[in-house]
RNA sequence: GCGGACGUGGCGAAAUCGGUAGACGCAGCGGACUUAAAAUCCGCUUGCCCCAGGCAGUGCGGGUUCGAGUCCCGCCGUCCGCACCA
């Protein structure tokens, strides 16, 4: 009789067997064709919060699918382990970043399996353990020997308390998000990623990945900023100096009127080591702040050095050379010309600073070489005021220019990106220790091989700022594997993002000896749908594709793009609460609007992302206690499109929870009948057709619906054969969704085997049609009435039957219709 | 500023190619069962009106079409990304 679930024991029991059976681990050496689904893995921050809830339930419907649809399913879960909250846990806390870690992974691994996620955790890696960051070592000194690692000076954010390199998101309003120091601009030695020679790739290579969202790959390839126009110089009267500048509107060369460096651009720094106005000019440039408001309000300053540019078209034209503060060093060359006319910026500069405006291009009927008014033209037109180029389209002046400067050897033909190589060098212990040892004799010099991994030191301390690698007393200390003479260790570790830039293939195959097995990684990749956040589209998505580029570029892996698939999830969203004196509630301290424990009113906020500061978050694990994992599973897959956001709420949860118990009383009250239902034949046929579409969309909102649609119909239907069909076959419909009921209702049905092995139901597909459509009569494009026809009754037998609806007859009132439109098995549509 | 997405009931949403707008869920209302409650089941639920019917309705204003949530033009609003990029 009617029992209840029991989600609790049902959930351990099943989650027990799965691991007992080794259900989902995935077989390398098996026939079947390849799925392989990846999640991003997750920091292991300390608890499993709702957006990995959401984003791991997406994947586990997808993978378990695949798997009763006859693949051979690759399912990894892995921990994103080095970063910077360890760090911030060991100066808070005490504890060691390697334990607080370790404690973290353990407690989420428990907290992910409670949710009964069909993981193949025997490929389980963590990015801080030696025998996974050792092969990254090994992969670093591979791209280091290719020639696609170097070393250079570069500008970071160093803050002088923490003594530290701060990330540019780590730098509030110009001071250490930390520590409050004013952060300062600081020259280090850094180690860099060669990224940009891929960049002309890596965004061709944007073109095949038509399942990725346009969205990211529009991103990506804002990011990369690919430019052409020409790279020329300028020779200047002095005779000794030459200026390079790129220009994208080679065509307006004529309009130039001065050329403008950036505030370290060599000429700039030349002329001030013996002019202390420019000096103090340039000082100011570098106060100048770095934020997108900053940047918007800040004046076009300039500063003429006196200096005349020739114009390599005509000698007799000199343009003055300034040193201004919107130039840019590391874009380009540096170095611009300044076409007031056709560049509003150059324009405003130019008004300020009293220079010439010369129109090159017409605008309309306009020729005038005088240039009036405030805003540049940007449009196209003929080029006017211009020698040779008198009367060419802009198009054809661009080729023009750029032939006579490659035929005289002033320019060229170039291209730029807005793209920079990838720095990776971090002044931190809890990350990866670049393999490399610098010797006062032979430089930098790679960690042989044969004595990776480079391992951190686990005695080292927090209790003073600045990197504890670097003041450990005897770790960098080694001698040089080339000479043997006394030399240290790189003291930087790498970027976190180079671990999350290959764990991926390290998942595919896990050699002791090697970082991958090249053969495994190419049968399983690439990663056929991965799925995250969006936050990710730029960077960790950029520099894995990047990565595995580099692989192929070395000959390492035969793997162009590394996800063919990317799908990014909606965040999870609360109400927020605000007390009347202005604190943040959590939703347990909020009842119908009023704070529980002073009986006070709330103001109830904008629905948002889940966040510690707002204190909207639910912890996903008490509420897997209460409802089960099946309930927590079905509320992240239901209502909301899985692209946008989830509204999280107590009701929906409750609601999902009774779905479960509806769907166990009907498995419950299984039995065996009689009888042929037709109807429920085609519902049940349609909705196993239906939802398999919707699963491979990934539009689980609507596989959902179609779910609750076929229970409801089971559920009115007189016990039949057809009934207990569909009951059978709905176990396994739901079966990648709410894993656990449908386990114990398979089993209960009396099932050989888990269901989490059986096939997806086949479909008749001469149930997908039904013989009877309703047809929408309208009358001049309105609905007037409906009527139900046998399938493919043909257009006069349509027409006639619409014609003779009484409500036809009584608007149509004895007169014909001017126009009949007969759309056949849909409507149709009668013009009075 | 540049680029992009989106705008549909009280709420989350659906509507595959231009063809019955609001499927499905949540919340709400009414009823059945019950001593009662919970659970469950049944019904209603876009608005308005002269309510066996009708009118309006997918951010706003136009347009194309027999027919527009869907296509085109112009606005308004919200969100996201980039941002002195030469």
């Amino acid at each position: 009789m009617a029992s209840r679930f029991n989600a609790l024991k049902a959930d351990a029991a099943w989650q027990k067997v799965w691991e007992e059976n080794r259900t989902f681990a995935a077989r390398n050496d098996s026939s079947l064709p390849r799925a392989y689904v990846l999640e991003m893995f997750p920091y292991p921050s300390g608890r499993i919060h709702m957006g990995h809830v959401r984003n791991y339930t997406m994947g586990d419907v997808l993978a378990r699918y695949k798997r009763m649809t006859g693949h051979e399913v690759l399912h990894p879960m892995g921990w994103d382990a080095f970063g910077m909250p360890a760090e911030n846990a060991a100066m808070e806390k005490g504890v060691a970043p390697g334990g607080w870690t370790r404690d973290n992974i353990a407690t989420m691994k428990a907290q992910l399996k409670r949710l009964g996620f069909a993981l193949d955790w025997t490929r389980e890696l963590a990015t801080c353990e030696p025998d996974y960051y050792g092969h990254e070592q090994a992969l670093f000194l591979d791209l280091y020997a290719a020639g696609l690692v170097y070393r250079k000076e570069s500008a970071v954010n160093w803050d002088p308390v923490d003594m530290t390199v701060l990330a540019n998101e780590q730098v509030i309003d110009g001071r250490g998000w930390r520590s409050g120091a004013l952060v300062e601009k600081r020259k280090l030695s850094q180690w860099f990623l060669k990224i940009t020679q891929f960049a002309d790739e890596l965004l061709e290579g944007l073109k095949s990945l038509d399942h990725w969202p346009d969205k990211v790959k529009l991103m990506q390839e804002n990011w990369i900023g690919k430019s052409s126009g020409l790279t020329f110089r300028f020779a200047l009267t002095n005779g000794s100096d030459e200026i390079e500048v790129f220009s994208t509107r080679p065509d307006t060369i004529f309009g130039a009127s001065f050329v403008a460096v950036a505030a370290d651009h060599p000429i700039a720094q030349a002329h001030a080591a013996d002019n202390v106005e420019a000096l103090a000019f340039i000082e100011r440039c570098k106060q100048g702040g770095t934020t997108a408001a900053e940047i918007e309000t800040q004046e076009k300053l300039g500063y003429d050095t006196g200096l005349k540019a020739i114009h390599p078209l005509d000698a007799s034209i000199e343009l003055p050379v300034y040193i201004a503060n919107f130039v840019l060093m590391d874009y380009g060359s540096g170095a611009v010309m300044g076409v007031p006319a056709h560049d509003q910026r150059d324009l405003d500069f130019a008004r300020k600073y009293g220079l010439d405006v010369r129109r090159v291009v017409a605008e309309g009927d306009k020729t005038d070489p005088v240039f009036d008014g405030d805003e540049a033209y940007t449009g196209s037109g003929a080029l006017v005021n211009s020698a040779f180029l008198d009367g060419m389209p802009v198009e054809e002046a661009k080729r023009a220019v750029i032939a006579r400067a490659e035929a005289e050897g002033w320019g060229h033909g170039s291209t730029v990106y807005r793209l920079r190589d990838w720095g990776v060098s971090r002044q931190r212990y809890w990350g990866t220790p670049i393999p490399i040892v610098h010797c006062d004799a032979c430089g930098p010099v790679p960690v042989p091989k044969s004595e990776l991994p480079v391992e951190l030191p686990h005695d080292v301390t927090f209790d003073v700022p600045g990197n504890p690698l670097d003041r450990h007393p005897t770790w960098k200390h080694v001698d040089c594997p080339s000479c043997g003479k006394p030399a240290r260790r790189e003291t930087d570790t790498l970027d976190t993002f180079v671990d999350s830039s290959w764990y991926f293939i390290r998942f595919a195959s896990q050699p002791d000896d090697k970082p991958f097995d090249r053969e495994a990684a190419e049968k399983w990749l690439p990663v056929g749908q991965y799925i995250g956040g969006v936050e990710h589209a730029i960077l960790h998505l950029l520099y894995a594709r990047f990565w595995t580029r580099a692989l192929k570029h070395i000959g390492m892996l035969d793997i162009d793009e590394p996800f063919a698939g990317l799908f990014t999830q909606g965040m999870v969203t609360h109400e927020t609460y605000k007390a009347a004196d202005g604190r943040w509630l959590g939703p347990a301290e909020v009842e119908n609007g009023v704070e529980i424990a002073t009986g006070q009113p709330v103001e109830i906020g904008r629905v948002e992302k889940m966040s510690k500061s707002k204190k909207n978050t639910v912890d996903p694990e008490p509420i897997v206690d209460q409802y089960g994992a099946d309930a927590v599973r079905w509320f992240m897959l239901s209502d909301s499109p899985p692209e946008r956001d989830l509204p999280w709420s107590e009701a929906g949860i409750e609601g999902s929870w009774r779905f479960v118990q509806r769907l166990w009383r009907l498995f419950d009250g299984l039995e065996d009948a009689e009888g042929e239902d037709k109807a429920l034949d085609r519902k049940l046929h349609q909705t196993i057709a239906g939802v398999a579409e919707d699963i491979e969309a990934l539009s689980f909102n609507k596989a959902v619906a179609k779910l609750y649609e076929l229970v409801a119909a089971i559920e009115k239907a007189a016990p039949s054969a057809s009934r207990t069909n569909a009951t059978r076959a709905l176990m396994r419909l739901v079966s990648p969704m709410v894993p656990h009921v449908a386990e114990e209702a398979w089993a209960a049905a009396g099932h050989d085997g888990l269901v989490a092995n059986a096939p997806w139901p086949a479909v008749d597909p001469a149930l997908l049609v039904e013989d009877e459509v309703t047809i929408a009569i309208q009358v001049n494009g309105k609905l007037r009435d409906t009527l139900t026809l046998p399938k493919g009754t043909d257009r006069a037998a349509t027409e006639a039957a619409a014609l003779a609806s009484d409500k036809v007859v009584r608007l149509l009132d004895g007169k014909a219709p001017k126009k009949v439109i007969v759309v056949p098995d849909r409507l149709v549509n009668l013009v009075a």
